[in-house]
DNA sequence: CCATTTATGGAACGATCATTCCATAAATGG
DNA sequence: CCATTTATGGAATGATCGTTCCATAAATGG
Protein backbone atom coordinates (compact mmCIF):
# COMPACT_ATOMS: atom_id res chain seq x y z
CA UNK A 1 0.00 0.00 0.00
CA UNK A 2 2.43 2.56 0.95
CA UNK A 3 4.94 3.56 -1.92
CA UNK A 4 8.00 5.85 -2.48
CA UNK A 5 10.84 6.72 0.08
CA UNK A 6 10.12 5.98 3.76
CA UNK A 7 11.09 8.50 6.21
CA UNK A 8 14.45 8.29 7.77
CA UNK A 9 13.56 9.69 10.99
CA UNK A 10 11.46 8.92 13.95
CA UNK A 11 8.73 11.91 14.38
CA UNK A 12 8.40 10.63 17.72
CA UNK A 13 12.19 11.84 18.70
CA UNK A 14 12.24 14.95 16.69
CA UNK A 15 8.62 15.93 17.85
CA UNK A 16 10.14 15.31 21.52
CA UNK A 17 13.48 17.38 20.32
CA UNK A 18 11.28 19.67 19.39
CA UNK A 19 9.33 20.37 22.35
CA UNK A 20 13.15 20.30 24.79
CA UNK A 21 13.38 23.71 22.42
CA UNK A 22 10.34 25.15 22.78
CA UNK A 23 10.79 24.08 26.71
CA UNK A 24 14.47 26.09 26.75
CA UNK A 25 13.56 29.02 24.41
CA UNK A 26 9.95 29.76 24.18
CA UNK A 27 7.30 29.53 21.16
CA UNK A 28 8.46 32.70 19.71
CA UNK A 29 12.16 32.73 20.61
CA UNK A 30 12.56 29.48 19.02
CA UNK A 31 14.16 29.80 15.90
CA UNK A 32 13.41 26.95 12.99
CA UNK A 33 17.19 26.50 12.71
CA UNK A 34 17.19 25.75 16.41
CA UNK A 35 14.51 23.33 15.60
CA UNK A 36 15.84 21.59 12.47
CA UNK A 37 19.30 21.54 14.81
CA UNK A 38 17.61 20.00 17.79
CA UNK A 39 15.12 17.62 15.32
CA UNK A 40 18.29 16.26 12.94
CA UNK A 41 16.13 17.03 10.08
CA UNK A 42 15.61 19.30 6.77
CA UNK A 43 13.37 22.29 6.70
CA UNK A 44 11.77 20.38 3.70
CA UNK A 45 11.39 17.37 6.39
CA UNK A 46 9.81 19.31 9.27
CA UNK A 47 7.54 21.05 6.96
CA UNK A 48 6.31 17.98 5.36
CA UNK A 49 5.90 16.33 8.58
CA UNK A 50 4.64 18.94 11.02
CA UNK A 51 2.96 21.50 8.79
CA UNK A 52 4.78 24.63 10.01
CA UNK A 53 5.94 26.00 13.44
CA UNK A 54 2.88 26.78 15.44
CA UNK A 55 1.58 23.37 14.48
CA UNK A 56 5.19 21.56 15.96
CA UNK A 57 4.43 23.89 18.46
CA UNK A 58 1.23 22.70 19.09
CA UNK A 59 2.67 19.10 19.26
CA UNK A 60 5.02 19.78 21.22
CA UNK A 61 3.11 21.64 23.64
CA UNK A 62 0.20 18.19 23.73
CA UNK A 63 2.91 15.67 24.28
CA UNK A 64 4.26 17.68 26.93
CA UNK A 65 1.14 18.18 28.52
CA UNK A 66 -0.46 14.76 28.02
CA UNK A 67 3.33 13.32 29.44
CA UNK A 68 3.04 15.42 32.25
CA UNK A 69 -0.37 14.72 33.32
CA UNK A 70 -0.16 11.00 32.73
CA UNK A 71 2.85 11.13 35.30
CA UNK A 72 0.72 13.46 38.02
CA UNK A 73 -1.94 10.82 37.93
CA UNK A 74 0.05 8.32 38.25
CA UNK A 75 2.23 9.19 40.83
CA UNK A 76 -1.39 10.46 42.22
CA UNK A 77 -2.95 6.96 41.99
CA UNK A 78 0.22 5.31 43.28
CA UNK A 79 0.35 7.48 46.55
CA UNK A 80 -0.39 6.33 49.80
CA UNK A 81 -2.53 9.48 50.46
CA UNK A 82 -3.62 12.50 48.09
CA UNK A 83 -1.49 15.25 50.76
CA UNK A 84 1.45 13.34 50.49
CA UNK A 85 1.35 13.50 46.83
CA UNK A 86 1.22 16.78 46.81
CA UNK A 87 4.24 16.95 49.14
CA UNK A 88 6.20 15.15 47.20
CA UNK A 89 5.35 17.06 44.13
CA UNK A 90 5.79 20.35 45.47
CA UNK A 91 8.94 19.72 47.72
CA UNK A 92 10.45 18.03 44.88
CA UNK A 93 10.01 21.10 42.59
CA UNK A 94 11.43 23.31 45.49
CA UNK A 95 14.68 21.17 45.66
CA UNK A 96 15.35 21.91 41.70
CA UNK A 97 16.36 25.56 43.37
CA UNK A 98 19.36 26.59 41.31
CA UNK A 99 19.52 23.58 38.56
CA UNK A 100 19.30 23.75 35.30
CA UNK A 101 15.82 22.05 35.81
CA UNK A 102 14.75 24.72 37.65
CA UNK A 103 15.51 27.39 35.02
CA UNK A 104 13.87 25.87 32.25
CA UNK A 105 10.80 25.91 34.52
CA UNK A 106 7.40 24.13 32.55
CA UNK A 107 6.40 24.45 29.41
CA UNK A 108 2.93 25.09 30.18
CA UNK A 109 3.50 27.86 32.76
CA UNK A 110 6.05 29.46 30.58
CA UNK A 111 3.80 29.09 27.83
CA UNK A 112 0.69 31.14 29.42
CA UNK A 113 3.16 33.37 30.53
CA UNK A 114 4.80 34.40 27.18
CA UNK A 115 1.22 33.71 25.09
CA UNK A 116 -1.03 35.59 27.37
CA UNK A 117 -4.92 36.58 26.10
CA UNK A 118 -3.07 36.17 22.31
CA UNK A 119 -5.79 35.08 19.76
CA UNK A 120 -3.86 31.91 18.17
CA UNK A 121 -4.33 28.84 19.18
CA UNK A 122 -0.50 28.19 20.90
CA UNK A 123 -2.41 30.56 23.81
CA UNK A 124 -5.71 29.03 23.76
CA UNK A 125 -3.67 25.25 24.51
CA UNK A 126 -1.92 26.69 26.64
CA UNK A 127 -4.43 27.96 28.91
CA UNK A 128 -6.59 25.22 28.44
CA UNK A 129 -3.56 23.01 29.72
CA UNK A 130 -3.46 25.24 32.89
CA UNK A 131 -7.19 24.21 33.30
CA UNK A 132 -6.29 20.27 32.80
CA UNK A 133 -3.40 20.93 35.63
CA UNK A 134 -6.22 22.52 37.85
CA UNK A 135 -8.38 19.81 37.31
CA UNK A 136 -5.70 17.23 38.50
CA UNK A 137 -5.08 19.30 41.75
CA UNK A 138 -8.91 19.57 42.26
CA UNK A 139 -8.99 15.74 42.23
CA UNK A 140 -6.16 15.48 44.35
CA UNK A 141 -8.07 17.80 46.72
CA UNK A 142 -11.17 16.07 47.24
CA UNK A 143 -9.68 12.57 47.66
CA UNK A 144 -6.84 14.18 50.04
CA UNK A 145 -10.36 15.73 51.74
CA UNK A 146 -12.02 12.32 51.96
CA UNK A 147 -8.58 10.58 53.90
CA UNK A 148 -8.95 13.84 56.06
CA UNK A 149 -5.69 14.84 55.44
CA UNK A 150 -6.87 18.40 53.57
CA UNK A 151 -9.73 20.97 55.80
CA UNK A 152 -12.97 19.42 54.48
CA UNK A 153 -14.78 22.83 54.98
CA UNK A 154 -13.25 24.48 52.24
CA UNK A 155 -14.00 24.32 48.64
CA UNK A 156 -12.15 21.96 46.71
CA UNK A 157 -12.10 24.16 43.40
CA UNK A 158 -10.87 27.21 45.65
CA UNK A 159 -7.92 24.94 46.74
CA UNK A 160 -7.26 23.55 43.03
CA UNK A 161 -6.59 27.30 42.37
CA UNK A 162 -4.26 28.13 45.20
CA UNK A 163 -2.08 25.01 44.13
CA UNK A 164 -2.49 26.28 40.89
CA UNK A 165 -1.46 29.73 41.73
CA UNK A 166 1.14 28.46 44.04
CA UNK A 167 3.08 25.35 41.14
CA UNK A 168 2.80 28.82 38.66
CA UNK A 169 4.20 31.20 41.48
CA UNK A 170 7.24 28.35 42.42
CA UNK A 171 8.39 27.73 38.71
CA UNK A 172 8.53 31.61 38.62
CA UNK A 173 10.79 31.87 42.30
CA UNK A 174 12.77 28.77 40.59
CA UNK A 175 13.07 30.86 37.01
CA UNK A 176 14.21 33.95 39.09
CA UNK A 177 16.66 32.47 40.71
CA UNK A 178 15.46 31.58 44.11
CA UNK A 179 17.29 29.61 46.55
CA UNK A 180 16.59 26.37 47.92
CA UNK A 181 15.61 27.65 51.33
CA UNK A 182 13.35 30.27 49.83
CA UNK A 183 11.66 27.75 47.58
CA UNK A 184 10.98 25.08 50.08
CA UNK A 185 10.03 27.44 53.08
CA UNK A 186 7.41 28.90 50.90
CA UNK A 187 6.23 25.78 49.81
CA UNK A 188 5.48 24.15 53.59
CA UNK A 189 3.68 27.62 53.58
CA UNK A 190 1.54 26.85 50.62
CA UNK A 191 1.19 23.11 51.58
CA UNK A 192 0.00 24.12 55.26
CA UNK A 193 -3.06 26.48 53.46
CA UNK A 194 -4.42 22.82 52.42
CA UNK A 195 -4.72 21.19 55.86
CA UNK A 196 -6.49 24.01 58.17
CA UNK B 1 25.81 76.70 27.03
CA UNK B 2 23.88 74.17 25.36
CA UNK B 3 24.25 74.53 21.34
CA UNK B 4 21.88 73.48 18.68
CA UNK B 5 18.55 72.11 17.78
CA UNK B 6 17.18 71.03 20.98
CA UNK B 7 15.43 67.81 21.11
CA UNK B 8 11.66 67.96 20.42
CA UNK B 9 10.00 65.30 22.21
CA UNK B 10 10.04 64.53 26.31
CA UNK B 11 12.57 61.95 27.12
CA UNK B 12 10.27 61.40 29.92
CA UNK B 13 7.11 60.62 28.07
CA UNK B 14 8.83 58.83 25.44
CA UNK B 15 10.38 56.56 28.33
CA UNK B 16 6.86 55.85 29.51
CA UNK B 17 5.97 54.91 25.84
CA UNK B 18 8.49 52.50 25.79
CA UNK B 19 7.36 50.66 29.07
CA UNK B 20 4.35 50.52 27.74
CA UNK B 21 5.53 48.00 24.74
CA UNK B 22 7.78 46.36 26.72
CA UNK B 23 4.64 45.45 29.36
CA UNK B 24 2.64 44.61 26.60
CA UNK B 25 4.89 42.75 24.45
CA UNK B 26 7.83 42.00 26.77
CA UNK B 27 11.42 42.57 25.79
CA UNK B 28 12.07 40.00 22.84
CA UNK B 29 8.67 40.50 20.93
CA UNK B 30 9.06 44.76 21.41
CA UNK B 31 10.45 45.66 17.61
CA UNK B 32 11.65 48.94 17.10
CA UNK B 33 9.22 50.04 14.87
CA UNK B 34 6.37 49.09 17.83
CA UNK B 35 8.74 51.32 20.26
CA UNK B 36 9.03 54.03 17.40
CA UNK B 37 5.42 54.05 16.90
CA UNK B 38 4.56 54.11 20.42
CA UNK B 39 7.15 56.68 21.49
CA UNK B 40 6.60 59.20 18.17
CA UNK B 41 10.19 59.49 17.63
CA UNK B 42 12.47 58.52 14.55
CA UNK B 43 15.15 56.06 14.61
CA UNK B 44 18.10 58.39 15.38
CA UNK B 45 16.51 60.06 18.17
CA UNK B 46 15.71 56.57 19.83
CA UNK B 47 19.20 56.02 19.43
CA UNK B 48 20.76 59.18 20.10
CA UNK B 49 18.55 59.18 23.34
CA UNK B 50 18.27 55.88 24.88
CA UNK B 51 21.20 54.26 22.99
CA UNK B 52 20.00 50.74 21.87
CA UNK B 53 17.14 48.57 22.52
CA UNK B 54 18.83 46.64 25.73
CA UNK B 55 19.49 50.11 27.41
CA UNK B 56 15.78 51.50 26.70
CA UNK B 57 14.67 48.24 28.22
CA UNK B 58 16.67 48.55 31.02
CA UNK B 59 15.70 52.08 31.37
CA UNK B 60 11.62 51.10 31.17
CA UNK B 61 12.48 48.45 33.62
CA UNK B 62 13.87 50.74 36.15
CA UNK B 63 11.00 53.11 35.71
CA UNK B 64 8.62 50.63 36.19
CA UNK B 65 10.00 48.56 39.25
CA UNK B 66 10.66 52.19 41.04
CA UNK B 67 7.18 53.56 40.16
CA UNK B 68 5.82 50.18 41.82
CA UNK B 69 7.90 50.12 44.82
CA UNK B 70 7.57 53.66 45.51
CA UNK B 71 3.75 53.58 44.92
CA UNK B 72 3.81 50.00 47.30
CA UNK B 73 5.78 51.89 49.93
CA UNK B 74 3.58 54.72 50.00
CA UNK B 75 0.62 52.72 50.45
CA UNK B 76 2.13 50.59 53.46
CA UNK B 77 2.65 53.15 54.86
CA UNK B 78 -0.36 55.18 54.79
CA UNK B 79 -2.26 51.85 55.49
CA UNK B 80 -3.79 50.95 59.14
CA UNK B 81 -2.45 48.23 59.27
CA UNK B 82 0.08 46.17 57.16
CA UNK B 83 -1.88 42.77 57.28
CA UNK B 84 -4.41 45.49 55.85
CA UNK B 85 -2.05 46.52 53.10
CA UNK B 86 -1.32 43.30 51.86
CA UNK B 87 -5.16 42.06 51.62
CA UNK B 88 -6.16 45.26 49.69
CA UNK B 89 -3.38 44.35 47.65
CA UNK B 90 -4.02 40.77 46.53
CA UNK B 91 -7.69 41.31 46.57
CA UNK B 92 -7.50 44.26 43.91
CA UNK B 93 -5.16 42.42 41.90
CA UNK B 94 -7.61 39.70 41.68
CA UNK B 95 -10.35 41.87 41.05
CA UNK B 96 -8.57 42.90 38.08
CA UNK B 97 -9.40 39.31 36.55
CA UNK B 98 -10.57 39.16 32.93
CA UNK B 99 -9.88 42.49 31.66
CA UNK B 100 -7.09 44.14 29.49
CA UNK B 101 -4.67 44.96 33.01
CA UNK B 102 -5.11 41.40 34.28
CA UNK B 103 -3.97 40.34 30.57
CA UNK B 104 -0.50 42.92 30.56
CA UNK B 105 0.20 41.24 33.82
CA UNK B 106 3.44 43.08 35.45
CA UNK B 107 6.39 43.74 33.95
CA UNK B 108 8.45 42.85 36.38
CA UNK B 109 7.68 38.80 36.38
CA UNK B 110 6.79 38.95 32.76
CA UNK B 111 10.31 39.75 32.15
CA UNK B 112 11.33 37.51 34.48
CA UNK B 113 9.31 34.27 33.59
CA UNK B 114 10.43 35.95 29.87
CA UNK B 115 14.22 35.74 30.03
CA UNK B 116 14.67 33.04 33.31
CA UNK B 117 18.30 32.98 34.10
CA UNK B 118 20.12 34.15 31.15
CA UNK B 119 23.16 36.33 31.36
CA UNK B 120 22.58 40.00 29.85
CA UNK B 121 21.51 42.37 32.09
CA UNK B 122 18.03 42.36 31.08
CA UNK B 123 17.61 39.41 32.66
CA UNK B 124 19.71 40.01 36.03
CA UNK B 125 17.62 43.62 36.63
CA UNK B 126 14.41 41.42 36.06
CA UNK B 127 15.24 39.24 38.87
CA UNK B 128 17.00 41.92 40.87
CA UNK B 129 13.44 43.58 40.59
CA UNK B 130 11.65 40.61 42.28
CA UNK B 131 14.21 40.85 45.32
CA UNK B 132 13.12 44.40 45.78
CA UNK B 133 9.59 42.92 46.02
CA UNK B 134 10.20 40.02 47.99
CA UNK B 135 12.10 42.90 50.20
CA UNK B 136 9.04 44.84 50.24
CA UNK B 137 7.17 41.74 51.15
CA UNK B 138 9.47 40.95 54.22
CA UNK B 139 9.03 44.77 55.48
CA UNK B 140 5.30 44.31 55.12
CA UNK B 141 4.76 40.90 57.46
CA UNK B 142 7.58 42.11 59.95
CA UNK B 143 4.92 45.09 60.73
CA UNK B 144 1.99 43.00 60.35
CA UNK B 145 3.83 40.10 63.15
CA UNK B 146 4.81 43.65 65.44
CA UNK B 147 0.88 44.39 65.37
CA UNK B 148 -0.17 40.90 65.68
CA UNK B 149 -1.98 40.22 62.49
CA UNK B 150 0.83 37.86 61.43
CA UNK B 151 1.45 34.72 62.78
CA UNK B 152 5.15 36.03 64.95
CA UNK B 153 6.60 32.34 64.91
CA UNK B 154 7.30 32.33 61.37
CA UNK B 155 10.21 33.69 59.57
CA UNK B 156 9.92 36.69 57.96
CA UNK B 157 11.65 36.09 54.92
CA UNK B 158 10.02 32.73 54.46
CA UNK B 159 6.22 34.66 54.66
CA UNK B 160 8.07 37.04 52.33
CA UNK B 161 8.93 34.44 49.57
CA UNK B 162 5.59 32.62 49.98
CA UNK B 163 3.82 36.25 49.04
CA UNK B 164 6.14 36.79 45.82
CA UNK B 165 5.47 33.38 44.88
CA UNK B 166 1.61 34.06 45.47
CA UNK B 167 2.12 37.29 43.60
CA UNK B 168 4.11 35.81 40.67
CA UNK B 169 1.21 33.03 40.40
CA UNK B 170 -1.43 35.01 40.40
CA UNK B 171 -0.12 37.27 37.75
CA UNK B 172 0.32 33.72 35.74
CA UNK B 173 -3.59 32.59 36.68
CA UNK B 174 -4.81 36.46 35.96
CA UNK B 175 -2.89 36.02 32.75
CA UNK B 176 -4.09 32.44 31.71
CA UNK B 177 -7.61 33.60 32.13
CA UNK B 178 -8.85 32.82 35.36
CA UNK B 179 -12.35 34.45 36.65
CA UNK B 180 -12.69 36.55 39.61
CA UNK B 181 -14.06 34.07 41.64
CA UNK B 182 -10.66 31.70 40.69
CA UNK B 183 -8.34 34.37 41.81
CA UNK B 184 -10.05 35.67 44.73
CA UNK B 185 -10.36 32.24 46.66
CA UNK B 186 -6.91 31.56 45.86
CA UNK B 187 -5.86 34.83 47.34
CA UNK B 188 -7.88 34.74 50.46
CA UNK B 189 -6.42 30.94 51.07
CA UNK B 190 -2.76 32.75 50.36
CA UNK B 191 -3.98 35.89 52.88
CA UNK B 192 -5.03 33.23 55.35
CA UNK B 193 -1.38 31.28 55.38
CA UNK B 194 -0.06 34.74 56.97
CA UNK B 195 -2.19 34.41 60.06
CA UNK B 196 -1.81 30.89 61.16
C1' DC C 1 14.55 -3.20 -13.79
C1' DC C 2 11.17 0.30 -14.42
C1' DA C 3 7.73 3.67 -13.44
C1' DT C 4 6.03 5.90 -9.56
C1' DT C 5 5.96 7.97 -5.28
C1' DT C 6 7.87 10.19 -1.51
C1' DA C 7 11.70 12.22 1.27
C1' DT C 8 15.52 15.13 1.22
C1' DG C 9 18.97 19.00 0.83
C1' DG C 10 19.53 23.44 -0.30
C1' DA C 11 18.66 27.47 -2.76
C1' DA C 12 15.53 31.27 -2.91
C1' DC C 13 11.83 34.45 -1.31
C1' DG C 14 9.90 38.26 0.85
C1' DA C 15 9.43 40.14 5.30
C1' DT C 16 11.23 41.92 9.29
C1' DC C 17 14.84 42.38 12.69
C1' DA C 18 18.26 45.85 15.20
C1' DT C 19 21.43 49.08 13.96
C1' DT C 20 24.17 52.55 11.28
C1' DC C 21 24.80 56.33 8.36
C1' DC C 22 24.16 60.50 5.89
C1' DA C 23 22.11 64.47 4.08
C1' DT C 24 19.17 67.94 5.81
C1' DA C 25 16.48 70.72 8.99
C1' DA C 26 16.47 73.57 12.92
C1' DA C 27 17.95 76.08 16.70
C1' DT C 28 21.64 78.00 19.08
C1' DG C 29 25.48 81.70 20.76
C1' DG C 30 27.96 85.29 19.09
C1' DC D 1 23.03 86.92 9.94
C1' DC D 2 26.52 83.51 10.28
C1' DA D 3 29.03 79.60 11.84
C1' DT D 4 28.27 75.83 14.70
C1' DT D 5 25.97 72.26 16.85
C1' DT D 6 22.52 69.01 17.36
C1' DA D 7 18.14 66.62 16.10
C1' DT D 8 15.70 64.50 12.56
C1' DG D 9 13.84 61.59 8.66
C1' DG D 10 14.75 58.07 5.83
C1' DA D 11 17.54 55.19 3.17
C1' DA D 12 20.76 51.43 3.53
C1' DT D 13 22.94 47.31 5.78
C1' DG D 14 23.55 42.78 6.92
C1' DA D 15 21.40 39.26 9.52
C1' DT D 16 17.75 36.33 10.45
C1' DC D 17 12.95 35.18 10.36
C1' DG D 18 9.27 31.51 8.59
C1' DT D 19 8.07 29.48 4.49
C1' DT D 20 8.11 27.73 -0.35
C1' DC D 21 10.00 25.55 -4.22
C1' DC D 22 12.63 22.56 -7.07
C1' DA D 23 15.91 19.34 -8.53
C1' DT D 24 17.54 15.06 -6.85
C1' DA D 25 17.99 10.91 -4.09
C1' DA D 26 15.89 6.81 -2.52
C1' DA D 27 12.70 3.33 -1.88
C1' DT D 28 8.59 1.25 -3.33
C1' DG D 29 5.07 -2.18 -6.03
C1' DG D 30 4.70 -4.43 -10.17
Amino acid sequence: MTRGRPIAFSPDEAANAAMQVFWARGYESASTRDLLEAMRLSRSSLYQAFGNKEQLFLEALRRYRESLLARLERRLEAAPSAMGFLEMLFCETAQEAGSERAALGCLIFNSASELGQQDGLPSQHARQSIVAITALFQQAVMRGQAEGDIAPKRNAAALASYLTMGMAGLRTLLKSGATTDQASQAVELLLDGLRR
